[in-house]
DNA sequence: ACGAAAGCGGAGGCGTGTCCTCCATATGGA
DNA sequence: TCCATATGGAGGACACGCCTCCGCTTTCGT
């Protein structure tokens, strides 16, 4: 029990063990984060200064090496609905999730990926486990606020996750070019979202220019899982 | 003169070669819309019942084929855009065009591939070349509508594509669980273009149950390009 | 200080999947 | 008839990803 409560019967790894393991869950965190979950081992294990034969010593296998990153970014989304639920306002909480969900994964291809399920055979495991945990939050917060009469009374549960797969694909498309666009059209769909139509929320993003779109929709690396 | 303005000093190509370049291109056309650009030549011949050879024979590369299927597709985008000019309500104008659009490329992934310039390193060239008929056409679109205030007069052209590559991300995604969910947040996104937001739309189609957004989440075909 | 145990690197095996070529064989049509 | 034209599909060339293997290096307890 020196470690953590890992592995029950484990001796703590040599020093420069460590000090590689850590090199590499750092450099897995990065190169998926804007590489996507495809990012081969081997691509890793050059990031993280290390041969892909220790990367195999430490994590048996890729999904090993996803699981053990991805946890706590799904607890990191949990975490958002739960700060969405205790925000009194429905209409707030809910956009509170929505955005800062989006943002995380605007800033995290790899997590966007293991939320909506792209990629990987058997996606992991975790990941389902993960969307459980996370859905009966979302209802919670789509009731509240059709019930409270802000969001339109049309939308469903299910529509959520649509939401963020719609624009988690603008982000992956612009995100070389101008990071920031994506939440032009994120305004425009939230104020799609409402049932009361007062006001547009003005859009403070700088649109792209031609130049940029051209950018965007010729460089384009693909992902590739 | 006598096949087409197709090639200048061409001679009718024998009978049985011109029965399979029609098979070839049917099935190409049949294959790319619903696999993408990514589909194999080798895909092609078979769904063609074809040898890869004849493929090859008649068509030097797969750009080649592409450009021979797709000129005339976009054409009809372009059409899509005309008509929405001669339609002299604004709004209805625009909402044509973008409803019709991805109708259509509901319909064909390689037509979205094609206008949005995802796959393919050089995009066939051709592509650009549609998109540069289609860019001013829309730009009158949305500033006819803006003068008239019904599209709200924040967005900008350059956001059309943009919402057309969200929309098309949902449709690739939900459209072997049921082709016609992503309506429904195209409605959500219309609402959120309107200048006026007299009234929300309704939305019509019927919504994922939890089991079709798993599904839509785990059966996923990959495009790969 | 020293030796065994633990760890390291990275070349390369294996599998997969694509584009495209080659050539023995078949076919259309003058 | 006869040959230019066309055919099919095995397989070459290549790229890429996961993962293994093994000779050498480093750590650490004694």
């Amino acid at each position: 029990m020196e470690t953590t409560a890992d592995d029950p019967a484990a001796r703590p790894l040599r020093r420069d063990a460590e000090r590689n393991r850590r090199r590499i869950l750092d450099a897995a965190a990065e190169v998926f984060a804007d590489r996507g979950l495809g990012a081969s081992l081997d691509e890793i294990a050059q990031h993280a200064e290390v041969g892909v034969g220790t990367v195999y010593r430490r994590f048996p296998n890729k999904e090993t090496l996803i699981d053990a990153l991805f946890d706590d970014q799904l607890d990191g989304i949990v975490a958002i609905a739960e700060e969405g639920l205790a925000i009194d306002d429905p209409w707030g909480g809910l956009e509170h999730f929505v955005r800062s969900a989006t943002e995380r994964q605007a800033a995290n291809r790899g997590l966007k990926e293991l939320l909506l399920g792209a990629r990987m055979g058997t996606s992991t495991g975790c990941a389902m486990a993960g969307r459980e945990r996370i859905e009966p939050l979302v209802r919670r917060l789509v009731e509240r606020a059709q019930a409270d009469g802000s969001l339109r009374p049309d939308v469903v549960t299910t529509d959520m996750p649509l939401i963020q797969l719609m624009v988690g694909a603008l982000v992956d498309y612009t995100r070389d070019v101008d990071p920031d666009v994506w939440q032009r059209l994120f305004t425009v769909v939230l104020d799609g979202l409402r049932a009361q139509p007062g006001a547009r929320t003005p859009i403070t993003a700088t649109p792209l220019d031609d130049d940029g779109l051209t950018a965007a929709m010729t460089g384009w690396r693909p992902p590739r899982g």
